[in-house]
DNA sequence: CCCCAACTCCTTTTT
DNA sequence: GGAGTTGGGG
């Protein structure tokens, strides 16, 4: 081993390796809070002290611009500045939409052209669809927009498709579909996300010049959390680094919780094959939780299959165990964390260090309710974004047209917003000319402007409007974005139907839109500008106040708190319903990966809840403790109820009573006593548990097998509160269908039902 | 062209 | 339960 560089001291000995070992393939697994980004950022920098290769020769790859920024502050102050330009330091999308600025023609784009979201992107299929006369409501646009996501995300062209692919959208309809999309994007000079990377692939394939370009430009190549890459991602970076192999990988097959979105943990799994003679450095020592809660995490994610294997440790000093908290209902669930948080506070712990993490966004509403009743702050974070808003969207789409006029997406956005007088009609007239002609809608609507094909009103509103885009793209020229952004409110009328709005959003919304000209003042460029909010959409509100922090497990990935909640563990909402239908296996384990990835965020103290009674969808529903509660290793763990008579009735209610929420349906005379998703689960399946704990749980699986209503038979005429009278024609467990009098032939719960 | 009622969906989310 | 979308009717 070479001598390690006193800067470098701070780092332990895998760490050190992982620093050190420059050249060749690196595979780091780096367990949670092993400090990763640092050995990360310290390798950055040591190469370029070590004069290995110049900032602008190193590509450095990471999934969250979040992330990006982490990583070039740290090199910063690593490197005393000397890292500045790290131009090749970013995000997937954002490095792969400047690599395909320089080389747009060779896809038939323009080096400006437009990045679309998932909004613009299913506008334009919505119209492809009905343009083909496909059902909609049978084949919904967004089903077509989550398959071309998918394909791009595999790195596959239209003609790559296989056969199953082909038939998955509209009777064989997908493939022509892709096909009709991408012609369209290149005709409005615009990408989608996924294009980003799928063009650049396709140019690397076709055009050896340019990926030799690459390879030769990047010396090294780092990539943090390898194992959220998709098959794109990982083609195009084994393209990049196949010839110098100069590739160091970081991640944790562990904390692979984004297979939903294409990520493959195969891509990590399969390293050391795609890279022969590759150095494994594993990061196994943990700086951040106690050792209870790393080792209720590690006892976790062993019931898992696939994995490569780590063993996390701390030296860290002993602290609480995990706490399990079971209570009765959901409000009750929230007062508890109220409650616990408070005493926090009063101890002096501060709220930014404390965090519930929720498994859906739905979950965070009763939290919420419960915190504004009792005055204690927080904040949401995820959910909508600023660049979402209607407003900014509508402000961005004229800085669109003005930036790129083949932009029909954003024209059609704002042709008649604010309104102006030109409806559908108009629109049609406009789109029939621009095909005819094949010109962009705004060109179009030009030289309707001259013509007679319009009635004179809507020509001469028409003419208007366009005379502004004539006067704003010379301003363009001339002023400051921000300064072109304020004229466009101004002229177009935006502003004045914001004014003569006297509804209550409509301050907030004029606030919103100087808060954009305030934010395009840092942008010096029209098309940076647009760029920035294609690809960056910041949301990272700044967290100066003192605020309990309320987000999903997906979105806490990477961060840590001293004090951690993780509520609703319960069977159907963690691990969720879709999971337990689909995916079998794999979606479970990846369920329990997030899980991990939940508990390891604690730094000090980790407190799981579940609550026998919740409201999912407006219906009351009962369920059982997530499966997950029971995989913890009890050594390591504390469990209290707050059930009215303590851990024995909870028990008691769990194993002995044929129906334990039969005191339910009484203090709720509330109709709806439907068995929750979990509890229906836990009845198809009667899934195992392990038989060291609570012995009751595992007999309650079994004892709850369905009891169907024995006074039921078939062809028995009953009576139903809503449909009315029918008769009974089949009966499967509780359900039963019944074909009604008047109402038809429907599916019900027995329970719905009285004999007639 | 606008408004209201009915209908449908309902993990996770970055770019 | 509730938000968002759509389609029909005024």
């Amino acid at each position: 081993m070479q001598n390690v560089p006193e800067w470098l001291a701070r780092l332990n000995q895998p760490q050190c390796d992982a620093v050190m070992t420059t050249e060749g393939p690196v595979l780091m697994l780096a367990g949670a809070g092993t400090g990763k980004t640092s050995a990360l950022t310290h390798r950055l920098a040591h190469i370029v002290r070590e004069r290995r290769a110049w900032p602008s020769e190193i590509l450095c790859v990471t999934f969250t611009n979040k992330a990006a920024r982490e990583m070039r502050e740290r090199v910063g102050k690593l490197s005393g500045g000397a890292l500045e330009g790290m131009p090749w330091l970013g995000t997937f999308h954002s490095i792969g939409a400047k690599m395909l600025r320089r080389h747009a023609e060779l896809v038939n784009l323009k080096s400006n052209y437009t990045i679309i979201d998932t909004d613009d992107q299913l506008r334009l299929l919505k119209t492809l669809v009905r343009e083909n006369e496909i059902d909609e409501k049978r084949w919904p646009p967004r089903q077509l927009a989550g398959l071309l996501d998918n394909w791009k995300n595999r790195g596959l062209n239209p003609d790559d498709l296989t056969a199953v692919d082909k038939e998955s959208y509209a009777n064989g309809k997908g493939q022509e579909m892709y096909r009709l999309y991408q012609a369209r994007l290149i005709s409005l000079n615009a990408c989608d996300f996924g294009d980003l990377l799928l063009h650049m692939l396709n140019i690397f394939r076709k055009h050896r010049d340019v990926l030799e370009q690459y390879q030769q430009r990047f010396k090294y190549v780092l990539v943090d959390e390898y194992q959220d890459t998709n098959a794109v991602q990982y083609l195009w970076l084994r393209l990049i680094a196949q010839k110098r192999k100069n590739i160091c990988v970081v991640g944790d097959d562990d904390q692979s919780i984004y297979s939903w979105r294409g990520a493959e943990v195969a891509n990590i799994l399969r390293f050391e094959k795609d890279f022969p003679g590759a150095k494994v450095v594993k990061l196994e020592q943990n700086y951040r939780s106690t050792p209870q809660i790393l080792a209720a995490a590690s006892g976790l994610i062993q019931s898992n299959s696939q994995r490569l294997g780590k063993t996390l440790w701390t030296d860290l000093p002993a602290g609480d165990k995990v706490r399990i908290v079971g209570v009765w209902d959901g409000p009750e669930e929230a007062r508890r964390v109220g409650e616990d948080i408070e005493r926090l506070e009063s101890e002096g712990a501060p709220l930014e260090q404390v965090a519930i993490l929720v498994r859906a966004q739905y979950q965070t509403r009763e939290f919420e309710d419960r915190f504004i009743q009792i005055g204690l702050s927080y904040r949401i974070v995820g959910g909508f974004r600023f660049y979402e808003r209607s407003e900014i969207r509508d402000a961005m789409a004229y800085l669109r047209v003005i930036a790129q006029p083949a932009d029909d997406l954003a024209f059609e956005r704002i042709y008649n917003q604010p309104k102006r007088g030109l409806g559908a009609k108009t629109l049609e007239k406009m789109y029939q000319h621009a095909r005819r002609q094949r010109l962009p809608l705004a060109a179009a609507a030009l030289d309707l402007a001259d013509t007679d094909e319009l009635p004179a009103r809507a020509r001469n509103t028409t003419a208007d409007l366009m005379r502004l885009f004539v006067q704003w793209r010379e301003m363009a020229e001339a002023v400051t974005p921000s300064d072109l952004l304020r004229a466009v409110l101004e002229d177009s009328g935006y502003d004045a139907m914001l004014k003569a709005d006297r509804s209550p959003e409509a301050a907030g919304r004029a606030e919103n839109l100087v808060e954009l000209q305030r934010a395009m003042e840092d942008y010096e460029t029209l098309g940076d500008f647009l760029e920035h909010v294609a690809l960056v959409m910041d949301n990272d509100a700044a967290s100066d106040e003192e605020k309990v922090t309320i987000m999903t497990m997906h979105a806490a990935k990477g961060l840590e708190f001293d004090n951690v909640f993780l509520p609703g563990w319960e069977e159907g909402v963690f691990p969720s319903q879709r999971s337990l239908d689909e995916g079998g296996l794999a979606s479970l384990e990846e369920e329990r990966r997030l899980a991990y990835v939940a508990i390891t965020r604690a730094r000090r103290r980790c407190t799981i809840l579940h609550a026998a009674n919740r409201r999912i969808y407006g219906q009351w529903t009962s369920s059982i403790p997530s499966r997950f509660v029971e995989e913890l290793p009890e050594e390591f763990i504390a469990s209290e109820t707050t059930m009215t008579g303590g851990r024995s009735l909870w028990q008691a209610n769990w194993s002995e009573s044929e129906d334990p929420f039969a005191h339910v349906s009484q203090s709720r005379p509330d109709r709806s006593q439907q068995r929750g998703p979990g509890w229906q689960r836990a009845l198809a399946t009667g899934y195992e548990t392990k038989q060291t704990r609570v012995k009751e749980n595992s007999r309650s699986a079994a004892s709850f097998a369905a009891n169907p209503r024995v006074d039921i038979a078939l062809g028995d005429r009953v009576f139903h509160e809503k449909f009315g009278y029918g008769e009974v024609i089949s009966q499967e467990g509780n359900k039963l269908e019944i074909e009604f009098e008047k109402a038809g032939t429907k599916r019900v719960i027995d329970s719905f039902v009285t004999l007639a």
